[in-house]
DNA sequence: TGCTATTGTGAGGGATAGCTCAGTTCTTTG
DNA sequence: CAAAGAACTGAGCTATCCCTCACAATAGCA
């Protein structure tokens, strides 16, 4: 039997809709208490606040704290596969669009809340469970770009998988950071820069 | 009075040998608890007991657990310049070379124990007067980079400041991330893909 | 309207972490 | 060697946090 199944599982799914709504304000709550107070410091007691409902609430959702995190990071790894990889153009010369494709993904899935991606990232502690389905999201992406890459014509690069993951490390982290503080480099650029030097490498010399 | 001062400092300073021993006793099982643990797990009393002194002890040195990762988080950043950045050859078709050496010196920055910087940075629940030092040394890190990049006659990015900022943190977060889990990317890889790509990119077209 | 299932409440239990302080041991110094 | 002070000890205080549970309020339905 899982234990880390039923950490992670509500002790009782919601059949009114005012029970819905109720989740549904937990977990806006959280995303704010977390955002602000950082995960250690976001108590349980301070998203029931924030969401002004009772504690016991919370509780009648989510088995523990950590549940609360996990459904707020599911939901968004659930959002972050890169949709349109397969209508992608790959005739020769097109090698631009597509990276700016991608680039442009990693933006959109920055859009919504950085500070709260950093936080479940950084901050939280990860049950096995969780890393497991991060991880395996993550390999998943490394292989569809790899595909991407290994079909387009104008790939000149001596080893595919270490390309793959070094242009997706690198679109990543770096929008990733910029989103997280646009002072220095505002989103035109990055897009602009990341595009230029990601397509001239994978052009090759 | 800046309270935050007062936080951070020791309240006594060692004037015996063994003081600035068990100081350093301290210091160390920090290190090793935090790594094995993390910070919020990495208890106070945990890493009196790895440093076989009293937890009386820790508190003699150190005014709180923050102090003690805030010190050994300074000790890192004090480390980490980048040296020999002056004695470079800035002739025409060095640039290679000069792109190798900023990509050698972040490899070496994470030699020691990436486990700990990577807690260090992302766990920890670091105080406004340590974020600033951190941020000053970083934006004086990005300065020195532009200044290299600025004196190199094959460098051509339209944009300096953005081109510094950008290659440095490609840099530096591959390697963070490489190190950090090098299954997938050895090291020897990790350095000569990002000098082919971040050259390749201040080549310009 | 009354009956039942569902939802909501919040004081407080239990656990644990950071940190204190009264007292002991070790070093230095005159 | 003896006195003074530096260094060290560790039981336990205080604060806080996660979470429970006995009870109250509300919604759905006959």
């Amino acid at each position: 039997m899982p234990s880390a199944d039923r950490r992670l599982q509500p002790r009782r799914t919601p059949r009114q809709v005012r029970a819905e709504l109720t989740r549904e304000r937990i977990l806006a709550a959280a995303a704010h208490v977390f955002v602000e107070f950082g995960y250690a410091a976001g108590t349980t007691n301070r998203i029931a606040e924030r969401a002004r409902i009772s504690i016991g609430s919370l509780y009648q959702y989510f088995p523990n704290k950590d549940a609360v995190l996990a459904e707020l990071l599911i939901r968004h790894v659930d959002r972050g596969v890169w949709r349109g990889a397969d209508q992608l153009d790959l005739s020769p010369g097109t090698l631009e669009q597509t990276v700016r494709a991608l680039v442009r993904d990693a933006i959109d899935n920055h859009q919504d809340d950085p500070q709260l991606l950093r936080i479940m990232i950084e901050e939280a502690p990860l049950s096995q469970e969780l890393l497991d389905t991060i991880a395996r999201h993550g390999t998943q992406r490394v292989a569809q770009v790899r595909e991407v890459l290994a079909g387009h014509p104008d790939v000149r690069v001596r080893d595919l998988d270490t390309a793959a993951e070094l242009i997706l490390n690198t679109v990543e982290l770096n929008t990733h950071k910029v989103m997280a503080d646009p002072r220095h480099i505002g989103v035109e650029a990055l897009e602009r820069e990341l595009v230029g030097m990601v397509t001239r490498y994978l052009l090759g010399d």
